[in-house]
DNA sequence: ATGTTTTCGAACACAGTGTTCTATTTTCAG
DNA sequence: CTGAAAATAGAACACTGTGTTCGAAAACAT
């Protein structure tokens, strides 16, 4: 069945919503933007944005499920590194990088907080469900170590606090760099860990 | 000359909109309370809260600045420890373990992100300041390692992400046991990249 | 051509903010 | 004790923003 010109008129005008808030989050923050203001940039009819999103929330975080697809299409393609933290930390920083303005108004300081934890418990999530499976690997008998919820947390945290860093001072940095940075600080702790629980 | 009693008077309604409006954020988070709510609480006029401060924000803070200068003061107590990051982290958690509540308000995810994006800008200040004269004086030729900036940012913000993660689980871990757990994550990477600069 | 779907936008009720003004209470000074 | 000064209460108000409702117009489907 070929794509009717309804659905397609639906899916510009989320669009243009989309859009218009993401523009408008970059120029002067979440908090700041108004429903009118979004309305009145994406020339979209105020019952006609509640007919879409139940309130700006929704339509940030629509956004935001756009962006995490795309990341997760952007993981796939280069498989061999997505193993350790590290890759996965690196396949995030390149794809912002590409992504620069997206990652801004979601992951920035403008961006409110909505995004920002979303972004968080999504890494939170995958990081913990690695740990928590090797560390049952691993430790058989020395229980005394760190809960695996604190290492999730602090790894996420830590590399969330570093990406919206980044992308806030237009830093000169590259993807690469910044990943080198974030290994430098953290892999030595957590190997100290691993090794304290062999 | 002594102190009059409308000093007295003005303290004491200053106290208890503080005290309503730490009520209210236990309760339902900063961003769900309203000045109505907090006035009904404190027993205080409209006029009076717009009298002695701007919004419902400058309550907040204002509350954060006795925070900041309690916890001065138990800096000063015990004025051995606070030369490293780990001793100041520690004297820090045990203030929060001390003043649970002030804390949680503050610092937990009920009180939005004023407070805490106050004490992680002070957190920095401090931890900018020492890291910044300790390279200065410690790398003289080799001067490729990490920005200062990059580092205050990080060891602050990974520490604030485990004071809240302490604070919002009420978990059973002491502020010994806490500060040994961020010790042993975040040492190892700063004691390497110590090591490489000399 | 006709019926359906989507959009527009005005009107509305509602909640919260911050100001202003008057009456009242509390404190101060002599 | 008394009158002036300072602090408070709270009602009324203007304002901004939210989310809903509804009838008319436009776009689309068949």
């Amino acid at each position: 069945m070929p794509e009717k010109t309804t659905d397609r008129r639906i899916q510009r005008t989320r669009q243009l919503l989309q859009d218009a808030l993401l523009a408008l989050i970059l120029e002067k923050g979440f908090d700041a933007v108004t429903v009118q203001d979004i309305i009145d940039r994406a020339n979209v009819g105020r019952s006609t944005f509640y007919a879409h999103f139940q309130d700006k929330d929704a339509l940030l975080l629509s956004g935001f499920e756009h962006l995490l697809a795309e990341f997760e299409k952007h993981l796939m393609s280069d498989e061999m590194m997505n193993n350790s933290p590290w890759g996965l930390s690196l396949t995030m920083l390149q794809h912002a990088q590409g992504q620069r303005q997206l990652y801004k108004a979601l992951a920035g300081k403008q961006g409110g907080n909505l995004a920002l934890s979303h972004i968080q418990k999504y890494l939170y999530t995958y990081l913990y469900a690695h740990l928590d499976a090797h560390m049952k690997q691993v430790l058989s008998k020395r229980k005394k170590s760190i809960p695996p919820e604190i290492l999730a947390h602090y790894l996420s945290s830590s590399f969330i606090s570093l990406l919206t860093w980044w992308l806030d001072n237009d830093s000169a940095y590259s993807a690469e760099q910044m990943n080198e940075y974030y290994r430098q600080l953290v892999q030595p702790g957590v190997d100290e860990l691993m090794r304290q629980m062999e």
